[in-house]
Order: C-alpha cells, then structure tokens, then sequence
DNA sequence: TGTACATCAGTGAACGCGCGTTCACTGATGTAC
DNA sequence: TGTACATCAGTGAACGCGCGTTCACTGATGTAC
C-alpha cells in the first residue's frame, strides 16, 4: 500500500495529510494510543477517508514508518554524496542520524519508538553500511573482523545518537560534541587509525550537515 | 506501589500471580494491547483483584519492569560479585545482559521493549556502570576520556547484545561469539590494552557464566 | 481450646463509554460524443 | 464548447463490541476474650 504515485491528486492530498497527521501524533504515543476519530481531526478529513486509504491501523502505522525512514534515507544519501572513502561514509550515516533527530525531532522519535531496540541489523535497509564497512576493511582503514558484529556495533552507536539527542534537545554545539565523542568511540572500537579518527572528528564538516539540516 | 513485603501471605501470593502473568504476556505484546481480562485469566484471579493491587494499567506495567531490571541487576551483582577490577567489571555487565537475554528470554523481552530506544544514560541505575567507567579511567585501564558519552557508548552495546540475541536465539556457543564480538569492539573503543581485551574475552569465563545462568 | 466478631482480600456481574469499522449517500473529477 | 453520464473519492451517522472500572457481596484470615 506504499505511495500510489497513480492516483488522483485529490487522493494524493487526503493521503498526505493523514500521513502528517500520523507523524505529528506517533511522535508522542504508540499506535494504539491514538483514536481514528483523533488523526482524522488532525488530518480534517472525513473518518471514512482513512479507511479508503490504509486496510487498518496496523497498516498506517507501517505505511508512516515507510515514509519517515525513506526519509532519514535520503538525508545520508545527500550528506554522503560525494564522498567515496568508506571511513568518511559511516562516519557520514552516524552525523546524518544526528543532524535528523536536530532537523526533525518528531520524525526521529516515530523512528525511534518503531525499531524499538531491535537494530535490524539484517535488514536490507543496512546493505549501504554492510558494503561501507567491507570497504573500510578491505582499504586497511579498520581492523576489526569480518564479522556481523561491526554493522551492530555500528547500528547501536547511530541509534544511541539519536535516542540521546531526543532525550536531551542539546544546542547545535552540544549534538556535535555529542556526535564527536561517539564517532571517536565508534571508530576507535572498529580500529581505525587515531589520524584517521582526527580527521573525521574535525568539528567544521559535522556542524555543517547539523546546520544544513536546521535550516533547509 | 512496589513490593509491599507487609502484606498477608494470601495478598502476596496473588500479587505474584499477576505480576508472573503480565511478565509473560507482556513478552510478546505491549500493556495497551493486553486487556484486563486475558491478564486475570492467566494469573487465575478475579478481575476485582487486579484493582486491589494496582491503580490502573500503567501502575501495572510500571511493577512488572521494575521487577524484572531488578531481577536483571541481580544478576549483574552475582557474576561482578568477587571482582575488583573496573575493567572487568564492565564485561560482566555485557556478559551478564547476554546471559539474562539466554536465560530469561521473554523477561529480557520485556526489559527490551520497555526501555524502547532511550538509553537512560543519566538514570539512577547506571550509577554502578558510572562508577566503574571512572575507576577504570583512574588506574589508567581505558584512555576514553571522561565524557558522558561513555557511559551511553557502553550501553548502547549492552543493549545491542540483548536484543540480538532476543532476534537470533543462538546456542550458547553462538551468544559466546556475539559477546565477545562486542566486548572486543567496546573495550576497544574505550581504548583498553590489547593484551587486556584478550584476557578478558578469553572465552572460559564467558561461557561457564552463560551455562550457569541458563541451568539454575 | 472454643466461640464471636472484625477486617482484609477476592470475586464476577453490571455498567457504560470509547473506538474500529461499515455503508449508503453526496459531491467532485474525468470522459464520451 | 457544452451536455450527459460514469467513476472515483470523501463523508459522517450508525453500529456494536471490547474493555476498563466499579461495587455489593462472599469467604478467608486474624484477633479478642
């Protein structure tokens, strides 16, 4: 039930403004918390559109889930665009997690609440950091093993990230130091070289991204 | 309303029952999608008893995870028990998440779901792990410095290991492997001596407290 | 030890509201000629 | 361009069930004498 990019642009509209209002409300409460009759309001549609669009509650929990992590997506996407080196790419997906919980609270905390501890290390979605992380082994840039528990490893540092900035609501300052001391201990842990890790944790890119994201 | 230690034999007995109950229902499920009834039904009580014990669903929820991070840090304690060392103490927190996690597998998917995300860094129950970062840091055993970020750093790993292990269900050997993993990538991070690291993933210890936990 | 009484905890029927889902109808948008 | 018709999406009243909470009553446990 993702996008429908064929339908009718009045269908478009009512679409998009229940997934905003699904946004906005699962930021604060897990799905079952939040009436139908309250995220149509919300939405100021009829109660019966919401049933022409999603089968049922489950379904839009997902289907909002689906947009905010596609999202998130594009965002480590732009921030690692150039960039070919796979130290600087991991290094890029931890700022982007940060620069996102800044930019879009709301939106991070939807994410947040829905992984719910489980960091899909698995999941498809993390092929991107899979392949960064073989890169960096394969270029000598990290010395820890070929072994699942890097991309955890990994994972578990981005989501701490996000989850302390959420919790916190620190000044730009504060998330960059934030971001700084867990890439320093992230890319410690994976044994990259101390210029290395000088390098990346040089402040002026990391606060780049965070103010990019604020403000566009 | 926690413990009540006072109260009739025939008032405990019942209170357990329904805390025993949601413990296991609340494995699978979270509070809002249990309702009263299932929950009396396991615990083999009236459904007034529940509202003699506690104030309303949240209340409930609330004794059930208390109950279970004490039994957790139970655990902690006993395999820390006879050790000095910081460092080593540190791993027996990890080793002792990934045992709980094996033992206990639907208590530590309640914890897991629980804590959803927010890694509590400042919470009063990290205290012990606070301390332990800070001696380790005085005798001059990790080189992090002292930044709040290491505490969430330790515990995001701690966290990861549980919840892969809750993913995966591994044989013991399989969660040997896990822990280790990730007790070399955190240690490392953390800057501890190689020679250190090896000693403490040496995997006796690591098994004999995973098999010991999952036989008593 | 036995009896009468007080208190404490358990029980489940009854209540009533909240909420997910349905559906017959309306109005808007698109199409044929 | 204009008119008639078909389809598509929106709407909110109505339904009915599920579930949290209450409460009058029962039985068990404890206490006084």
């Amino acid at each position: 039930m993702p996008a429908a990019p064929n339908a009718s642009p009045r269908a478009q509209r009512t679409r998009a403004a229940l997934l905003a209002a699904g946004i906005d409300l699962l930021a604060d409460r897990p799905i079952d918390a939040i009436p139908i009759d309250e995220l149509v309001a919300a939405a100021g549609v009829g109660k019966g559109s919401f049933f022409n669009h999603f089968a049922d509650k489950p379904a839009f929990a997902e289907a909002v889930s689906t947009t905010i992590r596609r999202d998130l997506e594009a965002l480590v996407s732009a921030v690692n665009g150039g960039a070919a080196d796979p130290l600087r790419r991991l290094a890029g997906g931890m700022v982007a997690a940060a620069a996102y919980a800044m930019a879009r609270p709301r939106r991070a905390a939807v994410l947040v609440r829905a992984t719910s501890g489980s960091a899909l290390a698995a999941h498809p979605v993390n092929a991107g950091l899979r392949a960064d992380l073989a890169a960096a082994r394969a270029t000598g840039s990290i010395s820890a093993p070929d072994e699942p528990e890097a991309v955890l490893f990994w994972l578990a540092c981005c989501q701490a990230v996000m989850g302390q900035i959420l919790l916190d609501r620190p000044a730009p300052d504060g998330a960059v130091a934030l971001v700084r001391g867990l890439l320093r201990l992230g890319l410690k842990g994976l044994g990259a070289a101390p210029a290395r890790i000088d390098a990346i944790c040089e402040p002026g890119w990391i606060g780049a991204v965070i103010a990019a994201a604020l403000t566009d």
